[in-house]
DNA sequence: GAATAACTGTACTGGATGGTACACAAAAGC
DNA sequence: GCTTTTGTGTACCATCCAGTACAGTTATTC
């Protein structure tokens, strides 16, 4: 599943010299937002696309002529906010704190991640269509938990918590912080979680992980 | 959300006394299955109704008598599944075990239960419709999940395993053993796990477990 | 065998929707 | 002002599909 645009086969063209320019990329960017909240809204299939135009501001044919099938709309969007939902909460590591103020911090980080509503709507969608569009389904998977696991990895590895396998402590910690709330959530789209609860889970993740890796160097 | 059958109306009036006698459960369970395979196969709104009732081989009238709409139909099959799913995985906790025997006992369990295609594939159906039948959604969390860990709370209860909140050290345990498994599973369909794994994955878990909440009276 | 209640098969309706056609407007260079 | 390229608005087409109509058939009772 590859994403045709008009521009993609005359990339190596030389620039237009007559004729109204073309759309700049902020067009592009209006007609994703308006899909996504569209997507968000209604789901893949309900969602249509005349709808899409009319929110954004633009017309089928210009909305056809940038993604030329409602699959490429899809892909598009979800490519997008991966990469972006990633960077937003990308954690980075200080490795200056100790373990259990890096891991309390990290551990928020996932679950603010994991809880927020467009995140939720968004995973939602694409499990849904993870028949039709497996890469994409691969690629969230990838850009949400492989590469947070990866970095968390490196973070254990470089401060000796857990054994050899700091991948798959890892992935243990992610899925002690989460505990069954995204399972959850799923299943219950309204549910929300108190601040005061959010706190006491990561809490008890954290000092759970702790007691079965402690630290080589115990500063605490 | 309820169901609505021809019957439902009249389920208290005397038997008919003329004519063609209606059809009995085994039709209405024929339907049901049919509609189950269409359903995982195409998802619920590429399902056609005209493709259940041939694969039912029966007719769209006689679909439509026993199942007013589309959604009732998935009703039907979303209810008869979650019962049956947890009732073929139900854990009989022999409380004669030891505790390390028992809880490994039951991570199989709940592996083999939330592994199972078929959960999976229902999971994501209702995942995906969530929004639309949120009462279905709700009752699967509940056949599935808190039943389980109601279950599970007791026994873990009846051994003073850990702290005084039972249900939640039961949730615990059930999110050691799934780990990140079924949001993986959710976003790669055809991810399998190998019986070396799965056993691997299921014995630290307990492992983990046990390290965190040591029984009160030690057999080990 | 007449009457009746239920099932079957097929064709149809009505609405939603992905995608296209086409006539016209706007912007740029010559 | 003419030409060219691109965007706009609207109408349209083709298809799919939930749900219905109807004519005919089967089973049961009287």
């Amino acid at each position: 599943m590859t994403v045709r645009t008009r521009h993609s086969s005359a990339s190596g063209r030389a620039a237009q010299t007559r004729g109204r320019p073309p759309l700049d990329n902020a067009e592009r960017k209006r007609i994703l937002d308006a899909t996504t909240k569209v997507f968000l809204e209604n789901g893949f299939r309900r969602a249509g696309t005349s709808e899409i135009a009319r929110r954004a501001r633009t017309s089928k044919q210009t909305l056809y002529a940038l993604f030329p099938t409602k699959a490429d709309l899809f892909v598009g969007v979800i490519s997008a906010h991966t990469e972006q939902l990633f960077a937003q909460h990308a954690y980075y590591i200080e490795s200056g704190k100790i373990p259990r103020q890096a891991l309390t911090e990290i551990g928020h980080m996932v679950m603010k991640m994991f809880s927020a509503p467009e995140f939720l709507a968004l995973y939602r969608i694409v499990v849904a269509e993870a028949h039709n569009f497996p890469d994409l389904a691969r690629q969230l998977w990838r850009e949400c938990m492989e590469r947070g696991q990866g970095l968390l990895a490196e973070y254990l590895q470089s401060r000796r918590i857990g054994g050899p396998g700091y991948r798959k402590s890892a992935a243990q910690f992610v899925s002690f912080v989460l505990g069954d709330f995204v399972l959850n959530a799923m299943l219950n789209p309204d549910c929300r979680m108190s601040e005061r609860s959010l706190h006491a889970g990561v809490k008890k993740a954290v000092e759970d992980f702790l007691r079965l890796h402690p630290a080589r160097e115990l500063r605490r």
